[in-house]
DNA sequence: GAATTAATTGAACGTTCGTTTTATTAAGCT
DNA sequence: AGCTTAATAAAACGAACGTTCAATTAATTC
């Protein structure tokens, strides 16, 4: 046999790629064979190359585009904000939503840099840095306006990412808590992480009221 | 040849050990091949299998041991503290000072979960989450005697594990701070992060005092 | 409808994988 | 000194790896 029929390069790229995630977020990529994405696209292995040149491209391909989505959402998304106080918020409120939705990408970006050749991954480094560096301005700036409080600028960005991206780890769509409702946690607990002024911390203060929902707390 | 003079198969297993927790570490379980691991230790792969029935096995006694010390050394650890307050701050300091010191133990116990066929990877995760119960009865505690303000313990312990466990993912020995420093800095964010009594969080308060020593700040 | 291009198969390539087998030598014991 | 056991080397195993190649058929173009 040959060429089958109704075959179309654009689908089975894309049948590739989605089959490439899920298998790569599943068991690795050095665990993930040729003949394993074959066999989950449902072509011979011989078929992937007419699409990559090699099986490394793809994991780098796959990365690079995650992260150029990644970078063109939060742009986006943080044109709306103007206050520090909004826009960490909304980075936490954007961040854990979108690596929910996201998550065999977060994990494939979180898990694979090492499986990357050191150019590619230099490459991938240089664009994650890039994503930081939103959330460390708005602390900068938040700092510069007195409406936070942060010892450590580097270290306080490396935490709420850390915190935030762990979310990934545990999270199960049957969870008693929806995406949203966790990620109205979580901006709530980076507001208090960084002294945010409006955030009563007093034991007879409760929480803020003035964001998110009222919701279940277990 | 055969047997080397002085060769001593204590000496060996340790060895093994050893040149395996740096390769896996440093490009991962299923990279790691049995001739490159023989290489390291410096002898044939056949070697190997006088020490462990096979390549599984030894990922899975590294991680079980790596977890047995970590619960062993945190049970040993917490003796010495009680109020709630002291227990949190001793954790996150405990935290961060194994998972820096011992980089290569806790990134293979972080990384290579997945490479555990399904039984050796329930047992691991057992073991995690007996010590992830570790901090979370510190915050029960504490809210308990109403030394904390938390909304949700679950969520808040993923969050200061998340957070602490992600120093070891860019910590080097030569930046500017030390490992003590930083655990310092991770004890205040912490305690900020369940409202604890004690630490102010005003705009003129500042930092709390009573706890970690006066340190640099970049 | 013939020629061209796109998409894929099936078989094979040389290499490397984890592991086993067998032989050999060092160390420890009596 | 002779015997036993411990520790290794050297070579080989079949299986699986990423990748290539030639052949073949579907779709498109003229």
């Amino acid at each position: 046999m040959a060429r089958t029929t109704g075959s179309d390069g654009e689908k089975t790229r894309s049948a590739i790629d989605a089959a490439a995630k899920r298998l790569i977020a599943k068991i690795g990529y050095e665990a993930m064979t040729m003949r394993l994405l074959a066999d989950e696209v449902g072509v011979q292995s011989a078929a992937f190359y007419r699409y990559y040149p090699n099986k490394q491209e793809l994991l780098f391909s796959l990365m690079r585009d995650h992260m150029d989505r990644l970078l063109d959402a939060w742009e986006y998304e943080s044109r709306k904000v103007h206050t520090p106080f909004e826009r960490l918020s909304a980075f936490i409120r954007f961040h854990i939503r979108y690596h929910v939705e996201r998550r065999d990408d977060v994990h494939i970006g979180n898990m694979e840099l090492r499986s990357l050749v050191p150019e590619n991954r230099a490459f991938i480094i240089e664009l994650r840095a890039r994503y930081e560096n939103g959330l460390r301005e708005i602390l900068d700036d938040g700092l510069d306006a007195r409406e936070f409080i942060i010892e450590d600028i580097a270290l306080t960005t490396r935490a709420i990412i850390a915190m935030t991206t762990g979310v990934n780890v545990w999270f199960r769509a049957d969870d008693r808590l929806t995406v949203a409702e966790i990620a109205e946690k979580y901006v709530q607990m980076g507001l208090r992480l960084v002294g945010a002024k409006n955030i009563a911390t007093t034991k007879t203060g409760g929480q803020n009221v003035s964001v998110g929902p009222k919701i279940r707390t277990f």
